[in-house]
This record gives C-alpha cells, structure tokens and sequence, in this order.
DNA sequence: CGATTATGCAA
DNA sequence: TATTGCATAATCG
C-alpha cells in the first residue's frame, strides 16, 4: 500500500537552474521558453526516476517573509532575477496548471518554508518523501525517509545527487539539524545572513562537531578553541542566534497537506499539450503521446490498420462484418463527396475502406447498405447529422445508431470549442492525432487527402472509427456517472433526427419578392447616401466606422460620447445621443439599418436559395451553445428581423409551398416562467397562474402604484427589469438601459427582490452552487462547467456569477423546447401527416402544416409545446397562422 | 488572404 | 458595466 511516493519541487530554484542550464530560447512569438522546457525536462525525469505518485511544487512569493521581519537586510544583497526568467514564471505555473499540479504559494514564507512543511507533514503521514531543489541549504530537510535531490547536468543529462540525513552526514560531518547551527556561525552571504565575523566554515564545522549547536557551544564558550572563535561568538551571540533563525526552514506553517489533491493524475492532457503546443515543444510533444495509454511508437491507437480498395476485398469484409455486433464508423468526406469510410468493429483492428475508380463511392455505399440498414447491429458514429445527409442521397434507411461521440462529448462539456475526433481521442483517450488542420494544412496550402502519400491517408482515416469506437464507452460511462443518461439519450440523441429534417425540409423563399425588397431598400439606401455627402459636404464610406468618426467628430465637431479601443464609437446608441446634434446623425442611422438590411438579410439571403428547390436549407448545430441551446449557420434564421416594421418585411419573402401553411408557435414568457419554477416563488407562480400581466405586476411593485395606474411606460421599465434578472444584471447595466440613474436603478431592483424574495435566494444558490460545484446544472441536468468563478480577476468572477444565474434558466428553457421538438416531430409523423417543423428559434417552432392538417397542427403543436414538462406553472403558447413568416403575428 | 474589429440582428 | 448566438464590411498585418 505504501507505495506511494511524494515528490516536493522549489519550484523557484528548478526554475534558476533551468533557467541558467539552457541556452535562452524563444518560440515563434519570441516568447522565451528555455526555463520553462528545463523545468519540466528536470520534472519529468525525476517524477520517472523517482517513481512519483504525489506531486507538488513551491514557489516565493515577491511580498516580504518572517525573515525579513527579523531581520531587514535579509537577502538584501541578492539581485532580482533576470527579466528574461522573470517572465517565465507565470508560463511555468500555467503549465503547471495544466497538469493538474498543485502549486504552493504561501504569504509571508519562502518556498523552503512550504517545502519543509509539507515534507514533514509528508513523512509524518508516513510517505516516502522527496524533495527537489538545487538549493543545497534544504539538505537541513533531510531525514531517514526525507529525501533531498539535488539536480546536476552531467553529459547533457540531468541527473540527481540525493541525500537522506545520513548521505548529509558523510558528506559534511554534521547532522540535517546541525546544518542549521553551521549555517547560524558561518553566515551565507547569497542570502546575507550574517553568521559570526571571524567564523568560517572550517570553524564553524568543527565547532558544531564538537558541540552540535550553538547554545550548546555558547555553554562551553570558554572552551572553544581557537580562543579568537571563543571570543567571536561570546561577542556576537545575538547574531549567531538571529542568523540561525533565519537559516531554519520552517516545518510548521500553515499549510494543509492533502494527499489526495497532490496526486499525479492526468498530466499529459489536452490542457498540456495545447501548452507545449504553442511554447513549440517539440521533443515533449513527441514523447507526450507515447508515455501514456494504449499506444505504440507512432502516436496513434495500438490497431492494425486494414486498407480496402478492391471490389474482392469489400466483398470478403461485408461478409466478416455482417455478424458483428457492434461497430463503430466514420464516413471521410471531402467537398461533401464520400472519399471513404473508416469501420472499426474489435478492439485491435480497424479498418478503411478507399474510394477510387474500382471502389466509387456510389458503389461502396450500396455494398454497405445491408450493413448500415441490419437492425442487428449496433452502429457508434461520430457526427451522426452528417451522416443522416449521406444516406439520404443514397437512399440509406440506417438501423440501430446508438451513439454520437460528437454529440456525446458536447453533452458531457459543452463549452468547447471542437468536438474533432482529435478532441475526443485527446480528451478521453489520451492519444495525440492529428487535427485535418494539421494533416491537410490550410488556407492556400491546404492539400486533398488524395494527395497524402497511400498509406498515411489511410492510416489516418482508419484511425478515425478505431478512436470512435475505443472512445465510446468512455464516454457513455462518463454520461452516465454525471447523471445525463436521459438528457443524451432521450433527447441530445433523438433530436439529431429532428434537426436533419428540419435541415432537409428547409424553407421556401419567394426569391422575386427578395429581389423586390432588395431594390427598395437600395433605392433608399442610395438617396440617403447622396443626402449624407451632402450634409458632411464631402464623399467618405459611410460604413466604414473609422471615416465615419472622422467627419462626425473631426470635421463636424460633435462631441464624443464613447470610444473603443481604435478609435471613436459611433455605434447606434452612440448615434442616438447625438441625433439631435445634427441633421446627418438620423439619415446616417438609418443608412445603417437599411444597408444592414440588404447586405445581410436580403442580398445575403439568395446565396442560401436552392437553384432546384427555391429553399433555404440552413445548418443547426447542436454543440456550439455553452447553454445548450441550438444555433443556425447559412444562413442564420434565427435572427431574422421583427422588431422594426422595415425588416420585419422580410418574413414575407418566407413561404410555405403550394398547398401549405405556416403555423408558428412561442412559448410566452418561457425563461420568466421557468424561473418562477426553479425558485419556487410563491408571487410569481400565483401571478402566472392566474394569468395575470406579470411585467404590470412587477411594475406596481417597484414603483409603488396600484396595479390598474401602471403607465405603458412604466410596464416597459420593469419588463426591462424582468429581463435583466435573467441576465444577472447590475444596477449600471440596467441604468444604461432605462436611461435613469444608478441608484435608481439599484432601487428598482432592490424593490424586485423585496417582491420576489425567492428569487433573490434562488439567485443567490445558483451562485452558490456553482462556486461549490465548479458547474450549473438545468432543470434536465445539462451540464456548464464556470471556471470563470475561480479566475483572480474581479471582472472574470463577476461573469461567472451572471453564467451561473443565467444558465440554468436558459439552459431549461433550451431543453423544454428541445423535449417539444423530438414530441411533435414524431406526433406529425406517427399521425401521418405531411406537415413538418421546419425552423426552430429558441422559443418558437415554425412548421410546414399541410392546409388539411392545419387544425389538428395547431393543436398537437401547442400540446406538445405545453406538456414537455410537467412544472409548477402553466407553460403558455401562442399560435399564429399564416400564409409568410410575417403574417404568423 | 486570413484574422480581427466594429457593428447589429435575433431570443 | 446583461445572457446566448451569427454575418457583414472594413481594416490590419
């Protein structure tokens, strides 16, 4: 059992050696590099040397320390270190980080002091203990199970001189303990530690030979020989005292030392290597891989890879496979045409199936077919949606698709940026692949696969399905252990379905009212433009905010309101302030809005309109949002003008097909509603379930009048205080936003609360939660880790918090309607009906209804959308019929 | 030519 | 100095 073995680094004397044993190196950046790679170099060595199971590392702080307290002139002759090394400093402790190394900083005492502490609380627990410094003034560490290793280069490698007390014994002749008592006479001048004048070394040893310490020397002062030492040391007592203080290492500060949270786990993760990545470590990338987990020399998974490219061989492996349980596949494609698939289906093998002319993808498609479409065999994919489009323009009904890594791993964290098979094998395999980035290149360089020499490309897509297939069950079990079971597989996973017909629907456009709207607005657009040129007086591209700035406030003076970072602001806000100011500030705002308009809505449009079809086909990602909410990519429908009547006008261009309607269906108020649900407040829930106008009601509250003498403006103010709530708002936010002052806006919020004490509470822990948990949960356990509540920065924090209040809410509200989706998407179709849900917009489903079904549509539509969850207060929906998008008001 | 910045649209 | 997104145009390097 105890085999366990803790290893204590100084990090700050790791960090000197490093530092001064390699040549000054830089990345790319010019960021200097070398004491960082020696560090780890040193760390990784003596962590295999040492058989290290625990692990963790010290460092100074700048502030003052006890010694200084004592003793002023304390280290006061050493020099800073150097800039170059200085700035090394927060890079190693990230990279510490990374590796999940614990890094100790204690206030007011040195690294030595922490280092003792921990090794004595260390060997106490009853570890074998290391600790690691070039400093050889820890050598007073050193016990029977103490060890201190002390690093040398010798021939290019590191190696370590190590001492228990007994190594320090023959070594120098006195104990650990007296060590400190030899330092106490003879001084140390790098730390200017006084020690006794006329005292040396050679004195001081055999002083403390003879006597073991320095009280024990001062009692027999008269004794010392030589008598000059004698004499010494009876006039200087006080200093010798003092210096020894200031020569013994601390071993009782107050520090916990908790094993556990010291143990190796993990080090070489993604976190690292993006590290290493970037400080271009290239030798430990290298030996990243190969130090951990199941892999051989060249990076990759331990399988033999199969490579298959004849007609024979796809016939003989379809065989093989059609009894197989369970595989896992990935279909390699490049321009949206198969090149390949990859198909793993054991342990040690995988395989790679290589369109060419005798293998054309056409016919690889077909052979599989019977494969993809056996009910009997359970089929791990990595980004199923995809694949959903290949099988339908290739006719594949696919059977038994049990798992998605990409979706699997988006649900598991959903703040990453990639869900790549890289990322999957990195994060749950620890393997290191290449990226397609990194394989292909990019921009102008970017080569084809075909152009890969053979057996690279097909390793490299082999080993695709063979990560899949190794990463499954890890991360099945990892969904499992954080409670997300229902949340993967009874939703994330079936609403895959959903956003692909939603996908392959898409939606109708009137492309000659597009191209209609498009004129007007560029008629307007023009005679705006002539009028702005002539009140500035002179020609400038008025979209350019740079120019722009320079008429508004240089040649016409206005005064500056905001400014960014470049320059001066002259966003809408901004423009709104100075509108009376002058003349051009309206005509330049609504320039604005129209060409706003036209580039991005009716011009940006027509490039997304299907030659053959006349639809907009727009891609829905499931794993982007930290929230979990979808979102929509070429184009985005999810922000098609409404507020504005002049770009509300562009709903009209969006039509059902012949003998179809639009039925179009939003939850009122959803987030309001779900937060009345997870706080439990008593008002909310009453006031919502009877029904009543609950910004009015906030209304009455915060500004103390009865219900029926709320003015529309009023009612407007605490709708933007209802809003903000969700948000995690603050009283500055809100002032901006109302247009009032601070304190007023702390009162209107400090009244809400009052009215909804519950909600302040709920608030309060969901704060709370997520500082325990280090995650906010939603009402169907989907999960957002906040590491922003740990950062030191005030304001990182303080987004934290309004992460934490603000997920959950959002969270719930994008699975409710997640649930609703699956439920009338499969109610249209097990009703047989020809009606489909074609858009999706956070809080609103649009569907397709056949004119015949439009009754029953309406109704199962609002059905589903009101019963996707059972809560404590009703989910209302409203329902609009029309013949456009903009007649569904 | 790709990356970044400013801007603005939606829930 | 309010949450979550995506697209456009200008400009930078």
């Amino acid at each position: 059992m105890s085999k366990d073995k803790v290893l204590l680094v100084d990090g700050n004397s790791i960090m000197n050696r490093a530092y001064y044993g390699l040549p000054l190196l830089s990345n790319s950046e010019g960021i200097y590099t070398n004491a960082v790679l020696g560090f780890v170099n040193i760390l990784l060595k003596v962590i295999k040397d040492e058989n290290a199971t625990h692990i963790g590392v010290a460092f100074d702080l700048k502030a003052p320390t006890f010694r200084h307290e004592k003793y002023k002139e304390y280290k006061g002759n050493r020099k800073g270190m150097p800039d170059e090394l200085g700035m090394q400093m927060p890079i190693i402790k990230d990279v510490l980080r990374a590796m999940n190394i614990n890094i100790y900083e204690v206030e007011g005492y040195e690294a030595d002091d922490v280092l003792g502490t921990l090794a004595h609380k260390s060997e106490k627990s009853g570890f074998e203990t290391t600790v690691l410094s070039g400093d050889r003034d820890l050598l007073q560490l050193a016990t029977k199970k103490v060890k201190i290793s002390i690093p040398k280069t010798k021939n290019k490698t590191t190696t370590t001189e190590n001492y228990f007390d007994e190594d320090v014994i023959a070594l120098y002749g006195v104990t650990p303990t007296e060590f400190i008592d030899l330092k106490g006479l003879m001084g140390d001048s790098s730390d200017n530690i006084p020690g006794v004048p006329g005292i040396g070394e050679k004195t001081a040893i055999k002083i403390i030979t003879n006597y073991h310490s320095i009280e024990e020397a001062y009692n027999h002062i008269d004794e010392l020989k030589p008598p000059r030492a004698s004499k010494n040391l009876k006039e200087n007592y006080e200093l010798a005292i003092l210096s020894k203080g200031l020569a013994t290492i601390c071993v009782d500060c107050d520090i916990d030392f908790e094993k556990d949270s010291l143990r190796i786990d993990n080090i070489f993760n993604e976190e690292t290597y993006n590290i290493f990545k970037k400080l271009e470590f290239k030798r430990l990338l290298e030996k990243f891989g190969s130090s951990i987990g199941n892999i051989d020399e060249n990076n990759s998974l331990s399988v033999i890879h199969h490579s298959i490219s004849t007609k024979d061989e796809l016939d003989k492996f379809i065989v093989k496979i059609s009894n197989e349980k369970t595989l896992a596949y990935y279909i390699v494609t490049e321009n949206h045409k198969v090149i390949g698939i990859s198909i793993t289906y054991n342990e040690q093998e995988s395989y790679f199936i290589k369109c060419s002319d005798e293998l054309h993808s056409s016919y690889v498609l077909e052979i599989i077919q019977s494969i993809f479409e056996d009910k009997n065999i359970k089929k791990i994919t990595h980004g199923l949606k995809d694949d959903l489009h290949i099988f339908s323009e290739y006719n594949i009904k696919c059977e038994n698709i049990c798992f998605d890594t990409f979706v699997g791993a988006y649900t598991i964290n959903p703040t990453k940026d990639t869900y790549d098979i890289d990322d999957i094998a990195k994060e749950y395999l620890q393997i290191i692949i290449k990226s397609e980035e990194e394989l292909l290149g990019k921009g102008r360089n970017k080569i084809s696969y075909l152009e890969l020499p053979e057996e690279e490309f097909a390793n490299y897509c082999s080993s695709l399905a063979a990560i899949i297939y190794h990463s499954y069950e890890k991360i099945d079990n990892m969904i499992d252990e954080l409670n997300m079971h229902q949340l993967f597989y009874d939703i994330e996973m079936p609403l895959i379905y959903v956003l692909f017909d939603m996908e392959f629907y898409g939606i109708k456009v009137d492309s000659v009212l597009l191209h209609e709207y498009s004129d007007k607005l560029g008629k307007i657009i023009d005679l705006l433009e002539s009028e702005i040129y002539e009140l500035a007086g002179e020609e400038f591209n008025i979209k350019s905010p740079k120019q722009l700035g320079v008429i508004l406030f240089e040649k016409l003076e206005l005064p500056i309101i905001k400014k960014t970072k470049t320059g001066y602001s002259t966003a809408a806000e901004v423009l709104d302030k100075l509108k009376s100011e002058h003349p051009i500030i309206n005509k330049i705002s609504e320039y604005r809005q129209l060409t706003k308009l036209k580039s991005t809505y009716a011009d940006g449009l027509f490039d997304y309109i299907g030659k053959d079809d006349s639809r907009i086909h727009s891609t829905f990602k499931q794993t982007i949002t930290s929230t979990g909410r979808i979102s929509s990519i070429e184009p985005n429908l999810q922000n098609i003008p409404i507020r504005m009547d002049i770009g509300r006008e562009i709903r009209k261009v969006f039509v059902p097909r012949e003998d179809y309607v639009f039925i179009d269906a939003d939850y009122s108020q959803i987030e309001l509603r779900l937060l009345a649900h997870l706080s439990e407040d008593e008002t909310l829930i009453e006031a919502y379930n009877n029904h009543q106008d609950i910004h009015r009601l906030t209304a009455s509250q915060v500004f103390h009048i009865p219900f029926e003498e709320v003015t529309s403006l009023q009612r407007s103010n605490a709708k933007a205080v209802n809003f903000g709530i969700v948000y995690g708002i603050g009283a500055f936010s809100l002032s901006q936003d109302l247009h009032i002052t601070r304190k007023e806006a702390q009162e209107y919020i400090d009244k809400y609360f009052k009215k909804y004490p519950s909600v302040k509470i709920y608030l309060d822990n969901c704060i709370r939660f997520a500082k325990n948990r280090g995650y906010s949960l939603t009402m169907l356990n989907r999960r957002r880790p906040i590491p922003e509540l740990n950062s030191n920065n005030f304001m990182q924090r303080a987004f934290g918090e309004r992460i934490a209040m603000n997920t959950p809410i959002q969270g719930s509200a994008a699975d409710v309607i997640k649930i609703a989706m699956i439920n009338i998407s499969n109610k249209l179709k097990s009703e047989n009906l020809r009606s489909r849900l074609i858009l999706q917009i956070h809080d609103e489903l649009l569907i397709e209804a056949h004119r015949d079904e439009v009754e029953l549509v309406k109704k199962y539509l609002v059905e589903e959308m009101e019963n996707a969850v059972d809560i404590s207060v009703k989910l209302e929906v409203d329902v609009n019929m029309g013949m456009t998008w903009y007649d569904t008001k």
